[in-house]
DNA sequence: AGTGGTTCAATGGTCCAACCAATTTCTGCA
DNA sequence: TGCAGAAATTGGTTGGACCATTGAACCACT
């Protein structure tokens, strides 16, 4: 099945200065925001090229771990260890309806699982954090008629940390930060949320109850608001202007 | 909400680089497979360096959408087009069993919604091929006793296309081919698969009977059976060696 | 003290001109 | 015609230079 003689890489410089500077980062015990050594540093003390180690650091901007700021330094955004896989998913066309449509579907899997999970793995601080989290979006929600949707969305985040497997919540903040920059203001919905509003409750019922096959079906029934709420937005859109 | 004080680009070379070789790529519409310009024609057409060229095709190299050859040239790996959103996601520590069954939970979650949407979609095409794909799985599976893990594969493909959304197909792959990086022989269980072969009929049933809910309820009757083989497999890995 | 401007060193961004290494293509001999 | 070796092509690497931005130190003025 697979290739029983894996090519062997003939020059890989940049890997090995990524491999390098993996292990110096784990050595040096350097967390999200710390300051890494610098581009003529490195490429001195790797007996490399300055600009090999450009290329390196440039991979690992691409992925999110990296950040280089001109005249100050090049930081870390967030914690890189020696056994990292990296997945990098590119989307065709999706700051589009259609494309913002198919980014709902996968969240809705996601939202429903993480649910469902949360459910059955969620003890009892995880419940507190979470209808903590409820009674904020529910009392924004009152008080400010119906905006709420940043404490809607630290109560998702809460349900996704609580189900025991940072995928989740990696993903759907990937999703949730693409879907934001192309959408900040959806559609022109006014009530946008007013819909989904109950559901976030009877989630929440049914995972301190333990039931995940209840979580994963309200879930899935929230998730169908937003999508209606998102249809009559980009028939509403339709009828006035295009952006 | 969002920021009112956006921070303006400084410089973004390379950035306008990737532009204009996505507009290049569109306007002579080249496809996966097919070469595109020298680094050193490239450099001189934008009117920049050689190494700020180098820089943006680093990027596309590490988002997958571009194939470097050294000594024969820079090939397309995927289709770009200028609007395409990007999502690199890295897992921490993918590469021990925890991380394993991490992203089995992410599969259980795609591959379920995958299923349900299929059953709600697909056309008569669509499920003519899906049953087909099937019926390859289980010939293989009875000829081969049981090794039909590439039929196998095909036949969940099948599904994903037929899901009307392409993402689906995009994320499950690139688990997929992570999974098999580094676990090419799943954990020696001799009989991997046996216990999810029936469950491939039930969601196909399912599907051309066109009941989301029951596909979906399969699928994760599928993916549990996976889940358990896979601590079987620790289980035993536990007792005799590590790897 | 505090406010604003200036200077200056540090740092990432870009450029250039080579050369190296892998690949492909061409050439000329058998 | 066939094929081995030369030559051209192409990505990979190097070293050095300069530019643009940043941030800290310093200074003048209030």
């Amino acid at each position: 099945m697979t290739d029983p003689l894996p090519p062997i890489q003939a020059t890989a410089r940049d890997d090995a200065v990524l491999k390098a500077l993996a292990a110096f980062v784990r050595q040096e015990a350097l967390g999200p925001g710390e300051k890494l050594p610098t581009e003529r540093i490195l490429a001195e003390r790797l007996k490399v090229s300055r600009n090999t180690v450009r290329e390196a650091l440039t991979r690992w901007e691409g992925l999110g771990l990296v950040e280089r700021r001109q005249g100050s330094g090049t930081y870390l955004k967030a914690a890189v260890s020696p056994d990292m896989l990296h997945m990098p998913l590119t989307l065709a066309g999706g700051n589009d309806f259609a494309g913002l449509m198919r980014t709902l579907e996968i969240r809705r899997a996601l939202e429903a699982e993480a649910a469902a999970l949360c459910a059955v793995r969620a003890g009892k601080a995880d419940i507190a954090e979470i209808e903590r989290k409820l009674d904020l979006m529910e009392e924004a929600f009152h008080t400010r008629a119906g905006m709420s949707s940043e404490e809607d969305w630290e109560f998702h985040q809460s349900i996704y940390r609580a189900s025991g497997n940072p995928l989740f919540e990696q993903i759907i903040s990937a999703m949730h930060e693409l879907f934001h920059r192309f959408w900040e203001h959806p559609l022109g919905v006014r009530d946008f949320g007013h819909a989904s509003f109950p559901y976030h409750r009877t989630i929440f019922d049914c995972i301190a109850a333990h039931d995940p096959e209840g979580a994963r079906a309200e879930a899935l029934k929230l998730i169908a608001t937003v999508e209606d709420d998102l249809k009559r937005g980009a028939a509403n859109l339709k009828l006035s202007d295009r952006r």
